[in-house]
DNA sequence: TCGTATAATAAACAGCGTTCATTTATTAAA
DNA sequence: TTTAATAAATGAACGCTGTTTATTATACGA
């Protein structure tokens, strides 16, 4: 009596094959281009299909956003070479802003797009997200411990930090930084971030 | 010869017909629920006519964008009564913290949603937006001076103080922080912002 | 009044997410 | 092996979206 099981392993791979066609539209064309009809285009079934397997498209988008959960806190981990406290919170920035940089749809699936936070209610309420936060909260805690940081709430401190690490990169990547030499973004993006978290006041300041 | 300058006053009453009618909508049902089609509905036209008076749907969501500058700039001008460096630049990110969370459907259009932003290159770069910026910068730069702020580039301050509020609100009105209390986001964005620009010399101040 | 310029529109195009009645394929029972 | 029951897949439609174009209605100058 092996059927059951195959048809479930059936039904399974067919999930899997709808993920992974949507992951390599939203890849190669991006968030505005991925849609249930091209998914299912591309799989060689009818988009009534994919409703067989997924609820609804932001079920899809969810899945995504999870996946790039997954690829974020891979680089979060690379904080773990360094002790100093403060050194570990610009680390933690660094790594952030080069994350959204480097792959601005997903940057934009897992913290600026509507569709996916719609299931956070149902789902479970945002766990993959809540291991990064953590794991960053951490290491704010540690740093206020060290007093490198003011003391008060971690909780709001871990928020801040997080918030301005999350307004620069979203500024860019909606193009709403025309005021800035557009060349040299990147980098700009960083000093802003190690601005507010500097060893002392002159390291980030222009030559003169 | 009256009737050309009747005319164009009637092209513009149009126009403004139309701009009116979109932001009616904007306000009551919220940025999804507007569509070239209900505007048409509403103002008895058919989808087509609109296309006269406007290119392309982000043109009419460029004005709307403006508009919210409008508002966002007079609450802006609250901080002259205030003298002190430091108060006055706490005094800006509230400001535009309650500005984004009074008017979420506003702040959406003009610092999240793509569709405007398509328009600063052909239009006047941002000249809305440009004004409160500056006018930001201005008391980012004396505030520097005061040093109240580290000395460096007012740029990257400007912006990395902007990124902190920015963050703080788009984060909140696209429901990233489901680990915060919901009840007190209002209270915790605040507390957020001011974690940052305090009285306390620790992030700021120069080591020792 | 007549031809022309302008304004407005109906209709269509190409796309979207989603639903549902119907058909096709697969499995279990007779 | 044939038939009945079950599961999987789909075609076609619904009701939206932004946008374009050929056609019609209107207003104007001569």
């Amino acid at each position: 009596m092996g059927i059951p099981e195959r048809k479930l392993r059936d039904k399974e791979e067919m999930r899997s094959l709808i993920l992974t066609t949507a992951m390599k539209l939203f890849v190669e064309e991006g968030f505005g281009n991925i849609s249930i009809r091209r998914i299912a285009d591309k799989i060689e079934y009818s988009p009534a299909t994919i409703y067989l397997y997924f609820k609804d498209k932001d079920e899809i988008l969810y899945a995504l956003h999870t996946e790039g959960f997954e690829e974020l806190y891979k680089r979060q981990l690379g904080v773990q070479s360094i002790d100093d406290p403060r050194e570990r919170l610009k680390k933690h920035g660094e790594i952030y802003i080069r994350f959204a940089l480097d792959h601005p749809e997903y940057y934009n699936l897992m913290f600026i797009e509507r569709g996916p936070a719609k299931k956070f209610a149902e789902n479970d309420q945002w766990t993959v997200g809540r291991r990064s936060y953590e794991f960053f909260q951490q290491d704010v805690q540690r740093a206020i411990d060290a007093g490198v940081l003011p003391r008060g709430s971690a909780n709001i401190a871990t928020f801040s930090l997080w918030s301005l690490a999350h307004g620069i990169v979203a500024l860019i990547l909606r193009n709403r930084c025309t005021m800035l030499d557009q060349e040299k973004l990147r980098e700009t993006a960083l000093s802003a971030y190690h601005y507010i978290v500097q060893e002392n006041e002159f390291v980030f300041a222009p030559k003169r």
